[in-house]
RNA sequence: GGCGGCGUAGCCAAGUGGUAAGGCACAGGUCUGCAAAACCUUUAUUCACCAGUUCAAAUCUGGUCGCCGCCUCCA
């Protein structure tokens, strides 16, 4: 078992991990809300996310993921006033709710298989869970953490110690600079109190709502997270990811009521994934224009060479998105992984043993007969247990390739490596299926050309090629011939 | 107003006390009739700026400037 070093937003500090319980992690993800396409930002979050449960699998852990879909109860736009998310997708789509919800989760899931990502363990969703809602108020209402004003209940963060331990904000200095265009809800006690049930809010065109004690309402935002998190991974969690936004109030909050709900600490690890941003700031939602992952697919960019993109920086930093640096990735992931590619290919180096380091090589662990070979994915390891820094990671794959070392030891490692990365390395570019008659009219043309050549006709040879690849083929001119194959 | 992050070559980016990884792009070379592709080589006396600590600083301390996030639904 190999060990994690990974970044605690809760000390601030990088720390060792250990699970609660042998080798098994349990680890909760905060998902989507299905009103609309994930755009890139979020899907970064999520890549994140894979890398953290690869690398505890390919360490030897037993990961058990949960996620929950949000699929009711957000509110729409920045004011806090407008009107719940889904019911808005729905307007907007012709819909029911439960369509929408139900479309943009499988458009989700397939985002994330199109980026190489793990499926959760669990995935639960939000409005499946309204019963548990219920009964966790409950045992809050009975130990006295809330208190009912103004049609809805509320949780009273002052009775909570350790309210901001997450946060480290300071509550009387944000009260004091709190932006003027926020609406404060006279009903609180205080102003970070949040509410658990609705019955009553700014706006009555809710469309999804439940009978409970306190009236017909819907369930406030935290709730699912928590509930569903203690439905499947139990009182004590190992781990609890989510974007950076969330530190303040969402995970704050989860905390509270969690922590009230159990009378005991929750969580050990909290794991937090910074923002992407692009020139003018933070992307977002409700921003209007943004960029989802059906966009640079009809750009003609690979999924994956967003996901080598996002691999290239560490998850705790920003990282500006544009176009020009996606090309950029995208190119050295082409040229990565036709390198990769060729290499599992590689006939003429096809020795059954290294004979590059002949003393060392003999079997050792992962099935390598290389210790040379061990130690590229031993640095690659070190590297991800060094906080998940898979920029580093990819140096080491970078490092392997140039080696000296024999191809079918490489092709091991990187397969190894490839576990994690989940960068299809060792998979074959996606042939375009060729027409017949175009395929002919080409050949007849390199033909042609080698002819033109051979007869030392220079122009008309060059006029030939010129010809091919205006036909957005991409020639190439071995020492056996002439190959071609479509332009990518 | 409070809390937090960042500023390293043309671009992306690693590096948190020991003398600047890696990738992309560019340039030169090999190959080629010339190219393309491929391969090889080169590319930061310097880490926003100014002081300070130290034998030694991109890394630590103080200050200045600039950019970004959170405090409000959000990954």
């Amino acid at each position: 078992m190999r060990t994690l070093r990974l970044y605690n937003t809760m000390s601030r500090s990088i720390e060792e991990f250990v699970p609660i319980s042998e080798n098994a992690v349990g680890i909760y993800t905060c998902g989507p809300t299905v009103y609309n396409f994930a755009h890139i930002g979020n899907l970064r979050t999520y890549i994140g996310e894979d890398i953290l449960v690869k690398t505890l699998i390919a360490f030897g852990y037993d990961v058990k993921r949960v996620m929950n879909i949000t699929d009711v109860g957000h509110l729409e736009s920045d004011a806090d006033d407008g009107e719940d998310k889904l019911l808005l997708g729905a307007k907007r789509e012709n819909k029911s709710i439960k369509e929408i919800a139900e479309f943009y989760e499988d458009v989700f899931f397939d985002d994330c298989e199109k980026l190489g990502m793990m499926r959760p363990t669990v995935v639960r969703r939000a409005t499946d869970c309204i019963e548990q809602y219920i009964d966790f108020i409950k045992v809050l209402e009975k130990k006295g953490y809330t208190y009912f004003s103004g049609g809805n209940v509320y949780f009273d963060i002052s009775l909570f110690p350790g309210y901001t331990n997450l946060s480290r904000a300071v509550l009387d200095d944000q009260i004091a600079g709190s932006r003027e265009d926020v609406e404060r809800d006279s009903n609180k006690k205080n102003p970070q109190d949040f509410v658990l049930w609705f019955t009553k809010s700014k706006f009555e065109n809710q469309a999804m709502k439940w009978d409970s004690p306190w009236g017909v309402g819907y369930p406030g935002w935290h709730l699912e997270c928590s509930v569903i998190a203690l439905e499947n991974l139990g009182e004590r969690l190992d781990i609890h990811c989510g974007g950076v936004d969330h530190i303040a109030v969402h995970h704050t909050n989860e905390i509270a009521q969690t922590e009230s709900y159990t009378g005991k600490k929750w969580v050990n690890h909290w794991w937090h994934a910074e923002f992407l941003q692009d020139d003018k700031g933070k992307m977002s939602k409700s921003a209007g224009e943004f960029v989802n992952l059906d966009l640079l697919i009809k750009k003609g960019y690979d999924p994956l060479a967003y996901r080598y993109y996002v691999l290239g920086s560490h998850y705790r930093r920003q990282l500006v998105f544009s176009f020009e640096n996606l090309d950029q990735a995208s190119a050295a992931y082409r040229k990565l992984r036709e390198k990769t590619i060729e290499i599992a290919s590689d006939k003429t180096g096809g020795a059954s043993v290294c004979t590059a380091h002949s003393g060392d090589c003999v079997l050792h662990g992962d099935g390598l007969s290389c210790a040379e070979a061990q130690k590229y994915l031993e640095r690659f390891y070190a590297a991800l247990a060094d906080d998940l820094n898979t920029a580093n990671a990819l140096t080491e794959l970078y490092a392997l390739i140039k080696s000296d070392i024999a191809p079918q030891d490489k092709v091991s490692v990187i397969a190894k490596m490839d576990e994690v990365l989940s960068l299809n390395l060792l998979v074959p570019f996606e042939e375009r299926s060729v027409d017949a008659n175009f395929a002919a009219e080409i050949e007849r043309l390199i033909s042609e050309r080698a002819e033109a050549k051979k007869a030392k006709d220079y122009a008309r040879a060059d006029e030939i090629r010129e010809r091919i690849i205006a036909k957005g083929v991409v020639i190439k001119d071995n020492k056996d011939g002439t190959v071609w194959e479509l332009k990518k």
